[in-house]
RNA sequence: GCCGGGGUGGGGUAAUGGACAUCCUUGGGGACUGUGGAUCCCCGGACCCGGGUUCGAUUCCCGGUCCCGGCCCCA
């Protein structure tokens, strides 16, 4: 009988690994270059950690179930609140920290494009700060991260903030803060009555509503946020002092990247536990859905510990980015190891398995064909290779090889010692 | 959880209520006893699962399952 894979999870092959693992190392690279350093956590946690953060529905879109000694456990649907776990189990830890991770997360949904019930998630987080410089460095993180992905160009990235949209609501007489957040978060998803309606049911009078609309219905430069707010507010001054430090955020955002960085005002993230800065990464072309997704969530420590710890970070997730770098011929293994796959035709391997050991002491690919084939097989086993190396009784009395290059067949013999000077 | 479309060797496909299920490709081997990606030959490998209708089901019907996509939800 045979036995199939659970719905929506995948198996990766080794000519998709190759690329998957080139792509994951420059992500994790980059965040080694902007100095984060790596952790990791179980993949089984407790389902309280994430009944405390949201409630709700949650619970029913985890992997959750009860083990043997009687405890809710859950596959991890999310890496920030084991982070957060780790970080506020430390209380030694010089600040500000900087950390980032690639768990596989896991949500029992259904899968459609760029989601899967399993997938693989890059996520790296600045802790400590609250400030425009560690926003931008997050928002910068995540860019540079893209451009080094060779997306430039490609996406952009759509910034806005929690608070200043507690106080636009609040100054709208808007009194269902949460309930306004999650219709502001279908707006590109919904025709403009339905949201209307949405609005006027939380009790939300029209004139706020068409200022609310006004303000959702295009993406704008940063340059027209406060003249777009002093034309829509009643009281601007109150939120002054937070536009200009987004304003001061964008303006170092460009020095790690080119790209395009709107603000949206339509960008509020699903969670509720941002309370500044959020943003979320789209392609250029709007076919796919965000790319990636984070914001400032100052006070997720308080579910772990008494102290309010600042926090802001985002999340990858590894199935839009695939499709996003497909769609642009970009999805390439960029691994530039020379390899070497060592033919030969005696039986006698003393000679071959040593030469694969002095390649692979330099930090080259190098393998041995034990089939004992002839050698036309054992050479078109070797074409996946950059070259052939071809051994047989000539070579081991001349101390020499003869190796071969894959890509334009061309040949030589030479002396070992000169083969292994010239690596 | 809901809705739509699908499921034939590893991948891509053809046909069929009845005999050994088609072709391409991949893989293994050979023609070629030390040279690959050409050609030719040989070999291996498939009707998603269960039930029903039928003398007989890969084919028709029902259910399930998985895949693709959409909704809900979104970490």
């Amino acid at each position: 009988m045979k036995i199939g894979k659970i719905k929506g999870f995948r198996d990766h092959y080794p000519e998709d690994m190759e690329i998957r693992n080139s792509i994951f190392n420059r992500m994790t690279n980059t965040a080694e270059n902007f100095g984060y350093k790596r952790i990791d956590f179980p993949s089984l946690e407790l389902l309280d950690m994430y009944k405390l953060k949201s409630g709700s529905e949650l619970v029913n879109q985890t992997f959750s179930f009860t083990d043997r000694g009687g405890r809710d456990v859950t596959l991890i649907p999310e890496a920030t609140p084991s982070t957060v776990r780790l970080l506020t189990s430390r209380k030694d830890l010089p600040r500000p920290i900087r950390w980032y991770s690639f768990p596989k997360v896991w949500r029992y949904e259904e899968p459609q494009e760029g989601r899967f019930r399993e997938h693989y998630q890059f996520n790296s987080d600045l802790f400590g700060i609250d400030s425009q410089e560690a926003d931008a460095e997050v928002v910068g993180l995540a860019s540079k991260i893209l451009d080094t992905l060779g997306l430039s160009g490609v996406y952009e990235i759509n910034i806005n903030d929690r608070s200043v949209m507690e106080y636009i609501l609040k100054d709208l007489d808007v009194s269902d803060i949460n309930t306004a957040f999650s219709i502001i978060d279908k707006y590109r998803k919904i025709d403009k009555n339905s949201f209307s309606q949405l609005f006027k049911e939380i009790g939300v009078g029209e004139k706020s509503i068409d200022k609310i609309t006004y303000l959702l219905s295009e993406k704008i430069n940063i340059k027209n946020l406060e003249k777009k707010l002093r034309k829509t507010l009643n009281n601007y001054d109150g939120i002054e002092d937070r536009i200009n430090r987004i304003k001061r955020t964008f303006e170092i955002i460009n020095y790690y990247t080119d790209s395009n960085i709107n603000y949206d005002f339509s960008v509020v993230r699903g969670l509720s536990y941002y309370t500044g800065i959020v943003f979320e990464a789209f392609d250029i072309q709007g076919e796919l859905r965000a790319i990636l997704g984070g914001g400032r969530y100052n006070n997720l420590s308080t579910l772990f510990s008494d102290e309010e710890i600042p926090a802001v970070g985002f999340a990858i997730g590894d199935a839009v980015i695939e499709l996003l770098l497909k769609r642009n011929n970009l999805w390439l293994n960029n691994s530039l190891k020379t390899s070497y796959y060592i033919c030969s035709t005696t039986n006698n391997y003393d000679y071959p398995v040593k030469i694969a050991n002095d390649i692979r002491n330099k930090n080259k690919i190098a393998l041995v064909d034990i089939t004992n084939r002839k050698l036309s097989a054992q050479i078109k086993s070797a074409s996946s290779y950059n070259y052939a190396i071809i051994i047989g009784d000539n070579e081991i009395k001349g101390n020499s090889i003869t190796i071969k290059n894959m890509n334009n067949s061309e040949q030589k013999t030479i002396k070992y010692v000169q083969f292994m000077d010239s690596l």
